[in-house]
DNA sequence: CTCACCACTTAGAAGACAACCG
DNA sequence: CGGTTGTCTTCTAAGTGGTGAG
């Protein structure tokens, strides 16, 4: 019962966040009024927030006002439009697309325009009512090797039978790779192999290191050479057919509007990559067959048809969940999904809502940290470590860390599966007191090495909860994420570890926007303070990664363009001195223009030379740093977008295309002074 | 409480593609 | 115009967090 008692606090939440009377006349009027019930509800959602006594209440209230002045001043004529009254209610400063909108728009327009932010969200837990797709798209069919490509083990040709050929040719594909030295891969890869080898194969083949895969791995390199040598006719033909499976398998119907799909192709089989000290590297992931599938989709829609000859397992009609395909995988037991782009309606709510939740830990999270702080003196063990554990979270942003199943992953942690072994303290280093040394693998087996002074009393806690362990033993004992998320969820509402991390990411950005920027900068410049800024919050994530493979070289280029510009440079210079000398002697009409001209093309190069430059050290800052993670997955995108607005700068400059449709509702409702 | 299960978000690497350069 | 380089897209692993049974 206590489950269902949460479960209602959820609905209730949910129903608390707009007007739930309101909502359910919306649902049966047209939808002009349902756009303008909406606006005005967020007005009133607006107001209420603005007046509940946070800290920066008088601040946001001053914004507020100065919106509305500024509406007022430049965009009072909105409703006139096409009668829509919404345009009375909140005018946009700036509204994107207005061509079209006028009497009935043909579908297609209205499908690529279609703005779900400004409509209706359910409020059932369901995730959708009409959903209907053609499945997904499987894997092709092994194809055997031609006659010509042998396999020899301890010297001797052998024929393979096409199931161990192909998990053979797996391992054929991997052989530059890494991964086929280590003992660990090898002897999974191997036992699982054996598995699909004939009698016969099985008693030839015993020993891996016996096996010669060269000329398999031969002919798939020399495979992928010829692909790159086709011609441009057939590139283009395999390039279309790539697109009409697209168009086919690649989009669904939800709802009434056509959504793209995220991965509509069937994971091929292969041997497993796990990512670091993985127990289950180079096992057999297997062939997923339509028999594996489980479908789901309206009951009222066009079923998606198996392939001849085959059945799905399941065909199910469930719309409390959002994935149109599941099966479940070999290597761990665990369930794969089929969803939706992240540009889908159904993804981008759950995105905005995300952030909206953490814009609401910001108004309380000085609340939250004078609380931590209190708790470090309580009496009891297990509020200590509560609390400790939530500070290393907040000031860190360290993931929740939960238990994992020991053998079956990689050996990672993240806060409440700290152990005694992954940190170090020093109550004095060089010139600083209570210094805590972290060193753990992470998500992904990512290194977090981290040496930061910590408050004194976290750091005599930290002392106490070491007392009497062994280095494997769990820095918290008394903790773990289910109990940390209910504390949480009592402080706030919504509230679980992982909003500290999307709280801390966005208002870092948010702050480092406002530091960095400087109005006298050019865009280059302005470009460099934003990366930085992304930067800061990477650093802050720990988001790493590989230094591209490439790096070195590529510098060493860039280096040489700045060289070259250098020079450029100064025969510049020494020309526009000759010019002057020239103008100055004859001062005619001739000689000025020259010194104009070159005056110019000196500034040019100047300015070429300092966005090299930039280029540069952006490019050297950010060697083993990832931006793409936090910018896709922490950092809310309205702040981008206002920062964009705010220096006039195009949007395109900070997100490519595929980023522009997963945010386009944030391009399209933020304005220059939003605050996150 | 623990455990198993499920659904969904977050993650870096690899592969595909496009832009640029000589 | 071909090869190289940098960027974008895809892939799928690895997390988080909720639920419900026992």
């Amino acid at each position: 019962h206590k489950h269902k008692d949460k479960h209602k606090d959820k609905e209730h939440r949910h129903k608390d966040h707009k007007k739930d009377k309101e909502r359910e006349k919306a649902k049966h009027s047209n939808r002009e009024g349902r756009d303008s019930e909406k606006k005005l509800r967020d007005k009133e959602k607006e107001k209420q927030k603005h007046s509940n006594g946070s800290s920066d209440k008088h601040r946001e209230k001053q914004k507020e006002k100065r919106r509305d002045e500024k509406v007022c001043l430049h965009k009072p004529k909105r409703e006139n439009e096409n009668g829509y009254a919404r345009y009375d209610i909140k005018p946009k400063k700036k509204t994107k697309v207005k061509k079209g909108m006028e009497g009935k728009k043909p579908k297609k327009e209205e499908e690529e325009k279609w703005k779900w932010w400004e409509e209706e969200r359910a409020t059932d837990g369901s995730k959708w009512r009409f959903l209907e797709h053609k499945g997904p798209v499987f894997a092709l069919p092994y194809e055997p090797l031609p006659l010509h490509v042998r396999f020899f083990c301890d010297g001797k040709q052998i024929k393979l039978s096409p199931p161990a050929e192909e998990v053979a040719t797996f391992f054929a594909k991997m052989l530059d790779h890494e991964y086929t030295t280590k003992d660990i891969f090898r002897k999974n890869f191997f036992k699982d192999w054996r598995k699909e080898m004939t009698p016969e194969e099985k008693s030839k083949i015993t020993d891996l290191n016996k096996c010669n895969f060269n000329e398999m791995s031969e002919h798939f390199k020399a495979q992928s050479e010829a692909r790159k040598q086709m011609s441009k006719d057939e590139k283009l033909k395999i390039k279309e057919e790539n697109e009409r499976i697209l168009q086919e398998y690649g989009f669904c119907l939800m709802d009434n509007h056509k959504e793209r799909i995220g991965n509509f192709r069937i994971e091929p089989p292969g041997l497993f990559r796990g990512r670091g000290d993985h127990p289950k590297m180079g096992m057999l992931k297997r062939r997923i067959r339509p028999e594996d599938i489980i479908i789901n989709c309206s009951k009222d829609s066009k079923h998606p048809k198996p392939p001849a000859g085959t059945r799905w397992k399941e065909l199910r009609h469930d719309n409390k969940v959002t994935w149109l395909v599941s099966w479940t995988e070999n290597i761990q037991g665990s369930i794969k999904y089929i969803m939706l782009n992240p540009s889908s309606r159904i993804k981008g709510e759950k995105d905005w809502q995300k952030y909206e939740t953490a814009r609401r830990l910001k108004k309380c999270v000085e609340r939250l940290r004078t609380q931590y702080r209190d708790d470090w003196k309580s009496k009891e063990m297990r509020i200590r470590q509560r609390a400790v554990a939530l500070y290393f979270i907040d000031k860190l942003a360290l993931r929740a860390g939960n238990e994992k199943e020991e053998g079956e992953t990689a050996d990672t942690v993240g806060c409440c599966s700290l152990r005694v072994e992954h940190i170090n303290l020093y109550p004095k280093m060089d010139d600083q007191e209570y210094v805590v040394e972290f060193d753990f693998l992470g998500k992904d087996s990512i290194r977090y090495y981290n040496k930061i002074p910590v408050e004194k009393r976290a750091f005599k806690n930290l002392q106490l909860f070491l007392e009497n362990k062994q280095p494997e033993d769990d820095l918290f004992d008394r903790l773990n994420t289910s109990i940390l998320n209910k504390h949480l969820q009592e402080l706030m509402d919504g509230l679980t570890a992982k909003v500290f991390r999307t709280y801390n990411a966005s208002i870092t950005l948010q702050q480092q926007l406002k530091a960095l920027t400087s109005p006298d900068d050019n865009l280059p410049g302005k470009i460099l303070s934003y990366n930085r800024a992304n930067r800061a919050v990477a650093v802050l994530c720990n988001h790493q990664r590989a230094p591209p493979k490439t790096f070195e070289k590529s510098m060493q280029n860039l280096q040489t363009k700045i060289d070259d510009k250098q020079k450029q440079l100064a025969t510049s210079r020494k020309q526009l001195k000759t010019s002057k000398a020239d103008h100055k002697a004859s001062h005619d009409e001739k000689s000025k223009k020259a010194v104009e001209t070159k005056r110019k093309t000196v500034q040019r190069i100047e300015e070429q030379l300092m966005n090299l430059q930039m280029q540069a050290t952006d490019r050297e800052e950010n060697k083993q740093i990832a931006l793409g993670t936090s910018k896709l997955n922490y950092l809310d995108p309205r702040i981008s977008v206002a920062w964009c607005k705010k220096w006039e700068i195009s949007i395109e400059k900070v997100y490519n295309k595929t980023q522009r449709e997963k945010f386009a509702w944030a391009i399209d409702m933020a304005e220059d002074d939003f605050e996150f």
